[in-house]
DNA sequence: GCGCTGACTGTCA
DNA sequence: ATGACAGCCAGCG
């Protein structure tokens, strides 16, 4: 049996607060992330406050570029670097950089 | 208001 | 271990 990654409920609560929306939820999360510390997009999206929306993340991220959010601090759950919006080689160069730090 | 797309994730073959 | 397929979410046209 296909045992979904869908939990059953709808945990969509958000653990803190909703500013407005969920783009703006993402955008907060990415922000707040430190320094040298990478989260994968199921992770941001489950502190935006829906575990299921990694691809909403992306898709945001990926339009929304912002030089405030450090996207390139969200990688994918296989380890890779994911995509970025300069280039997932500068991703790579950033991350390798905050990471040696 | 509806439909498509997308920087994803998880499971099966 | 690698490749392909299916599913869900939110934003945008």
């Amino acid at each position: 049996m296909k045992n979904y990654p869908r939990v059953g409920k709808r945990q969509g609560q958000p653990a803190f607060r909703i500013p407005s929306s969920f783009k703006n939820n993402v955008h907060k999360v990415v922000r707040q992330i430190p320094k040298g510390q990478v989260l994968t997009y199921k992770e941001v999206a489950y502190r935006a406050g829906s575990p299921r929306a990694y691809r909403a993340v992306g898709n945001i991220l990926n339009k929304n570029y912002d030089p405030n959010i450090p996207c390139h601090r969200v990688v994918r759950s296989d380890g890779k670097s994911g995509g970025y919006n300069r280039g997932s080689d500068k991703k790579k160069e950033i991350l390798e950089s905050e990471k040696a730090i």
